[in-house]
RNA sequence: GGGAUCGUAGCUCAACUGGACAGAGCGACGGUUUCCUAAACCGUAGGUUCCGGGUUCGAUUCCCGGCGGUCCCA
């Protein structure tokens, strides 16, 4: 029995017929109060017309009255609050159990459900960039975090692979590069060919632009040498891209661009007129969503061509025929979320039964601008990763560390600074916070495990688990990081409900204090028994979380810094 | 012009979705290493939560009206 059923109990016994189920226990906001909290006597107080602290009181009588709650004192405070303080067998025997429990706990609550994740999503030919590592990042962390929970997911990189750049691309590649670096071709050499054949697009007389027209054409009608020149670019995008993700610790199951969905696209045009949703206008096929304040959507532009609202519906119906899946969730930057809601509206009107999730996040920008090549602050992924591998070697050296230590770290550092904030806050980049390596870092949490680590080891503690595992929390230091190890599992679910990575980032911030301010009070391998078996088994406790938290967020917890 | 979104300490951000005295980090100032890793810990200073109304026992949170930033659509 949870606590919040235990108190919901308790409601129902002194009000009958209430809404017992609603009742939520929450931590105390403060030590001084106890340690949970409730606060819905003072809601139901209005229901039952009394006042609000005598609602309270006689919830509180009624606890009192239950058998073997885990309370050892309930006290009615301020307004009307419930101020909760636990037994220290109640908290030892729940410590017990966390202890025991599978991967810390984490409910399986998604068991035999699928989830498609949809992130990263770069364009083939280009780089990437800082403004491509909040999709990156807090995609993976979702994903994580939803593999935990028992998901399956497949996590799908949409790649930008089609389009009218290929035009430019394959008349650039054949007379703006060399014959050396057409052999041994590069993202960096496409990015390169890309801007010289972009920038002779742009002149007068309009004969390059024709010509990548014409280009352009020739791919889209399947001529082989065009074909083949665009499969090799996005055969070499995707090989620099897995680069970048695998110093990221990002893994998909499948890369499928735009190009996947072309041959789909005049299907899903056709449905969409059959159901009188798509009507002409203009010599364009548009879907009126006027009535939901959501405009107009282009689902066939009038020269013929689709948009992505129709690329996206394709993409819709393809992943529920092929997946089945209980939920799609896209995680792109907050331009983008009319274009969402647009096709979320059109998909259900459809008939799609699969719950569609848009996580939108700001857009990164760098000096105060959004990141561009034109405007010249244009910072490239690899860049950023070597600088802060750079920057950690220079501390892990003094210490014995080595190039592989400085890129946990380093790489810990870059995710953490984007993990820890809510993502539909905005962030303008700078070297110095993203790379940072004290304070609420993500270097912080690891030294915190670090030195959990090495405490363990020099105890000679039994870590094959087949010791049982006695929990006794006497201090107010001991008690406060053993309730807040208790949070973790639901964290991670609030985590998952509200795609926010953060919440978890928060958390674990939250607890290495309370460990770190634990740890500096209270001495563990010093202490006489049984206080040192005690603190030891609170100190792996906290180890197993902070190792499994940071692994939802994707940050690498090496055991010696 | 319509719509979205944000506005909290000098700076960067939290605040478990309506709860108690709004909390952290950085920066500033001061303290703690014969003691388990000082990338740490402890303390001090710093607030009209953009402004004005409203709902509520209670509002940073919800509603209305402004102001300001960013973005999308036309």
């Amino acid at each position: 029995m949870t606590l919040s059923e235990t108190v919901g109990a308790a409601f129902e016994a002194a009000f009958p017929g209430g809404e017992s189920s609603q009742i939520r226990v929450v931590p105390a906001t403060d030590p001084k109060f106890g340690d949970y909290q409730c606060n819905d006597a003072l809601k139901l107080a209005k229901k039952v017309g009394m006042k609000p602290r005598d609602a309270a009181q006689k919830v509180a009588d009624a606890l009192a009255a239950l058998e073997g709650t885990p309370f050892s004192k309930v006290e009615v405070a301020g307004p009307g609050f419930l101020n909760l303080t636990v037994s220290g067998d109640w908290l030892a025997a729940q410590l017990a159990g966390f202890a025991s429990a599978q991967n810390c706990g984490i409910p399986q609550r998604g068991a035999g459900k699928r989830v498609v994740i949809d992130y990263s999503s770069p364009n083939a030919a280009k780089q990437m960039h800082i403004g491509h590592i909040r999709s990156t990042v807090i995609g993976c962390a979702i994903d994580r975090i939803y593999r935990a929970l028992g998901y399956d997911v497949v996590a799908d990189n949409h790649l930008g692979d089609w389009g009218t750049q290929f035009g430019i691309l394959i008349k650039g590649y054949r007379e703006c590069l060399t014959d050396d670096e057409r052999a041994n071709l590069t993202v960096a050499n496409l990015e390169k060919c890309y801007v010289l054949s972009a920038a002779k697009a742009k002149e007068e007389d309009g004969v390059w632009k024709d010509a990548c027209r014409r280009e352009l054409v020739k791919l889209q009608q399947g001529d082989a040498d065009n074909v083949a020149l665009w499969r090799r670019f996005i055969e070499i995008s995707i090989g620099e891209f897995e680069r970048m993700y695998a110093k990221l610790g990002v893994k998909f199951d499948t890369y499928r661009g735009e190009s996947y969905y072309n041959s789909m696209m005049p299907g899903v045009v056709e449905r969409l007129v059959k159901a009188g949703l798509a009507v002409e206008s203009e010599g364009a096929l548009i879907v009126n969503l006027d009535a939901e304040k959501l405009g107009v959507a282009i689902v066939r532009k009038s020269d013929g061509g689709f948009n992505y609202t129709t690329s996206d519906l394709a993409c819709v119906e393809s992943r529920v025929a092929e997946y089945a899946p209980e939920r799609i969730i896209y995680v792109t930057d907050d331009r983008q979320q009319l274009h969402f809601r647009q096709f979320f509206s059109i998909a259900a009107k459809m008939g799609c039964k699969t719950t569609l999730v848009h996580v939108p996040f700001g857009l990164m920008s760098y000096q105060g601008k959004a990141i561009s090549t034109r405007e010249g602050n244009l910072i490239r992924l690899d860049e950023l990763l070597s600088e802060a591998k750079r920057r950690s070697l220079e501390i892990v050296k003094d210490r014995g560390g080595d190039e592989r230590l400085a890129e946990q770290i380093g790489y810990g550092a870059v995710k953490y600074a984007d993990l820890s904030h809510d993502p539909a806050t905005a962030i303008d980049f700078s070297w110095d916070k993203a790379l940072a390596l004290e304070g609420n870092s993500g270097p912080y949490l690891q030294y915190a495990y670090a030195r959990v680590c090495s405490l363990l080891e020099k105890s000679g503690r039994d870590a094959s688990g087949a010791a049982e595992r006695r929990f006794v929390v006497s201090t107010p230091a001991e008690k406060r990081l053993a309730l807040q190890l208790l949070e973790f599992p639901g964290t991670v679910v609030r985590a998952a409900d509200a795609y926010k990575p953060s919440v978890l980032a928060d958390y674990l911030f939250q607890t290495a204090q309370l460990y770190s301010s634990f740890y500096q009070s209270s001495p563990v391998l010093k202490s006489e028994e049984p206080v040192r078996s005690a603190r030891l088994e609170l100190c792996a406790l906290f180890g197993e979380v902070l190792r499994t938290g940071l692994g939802l967020l994707g940050i690498e917890t090496p055991r010696h810094i």
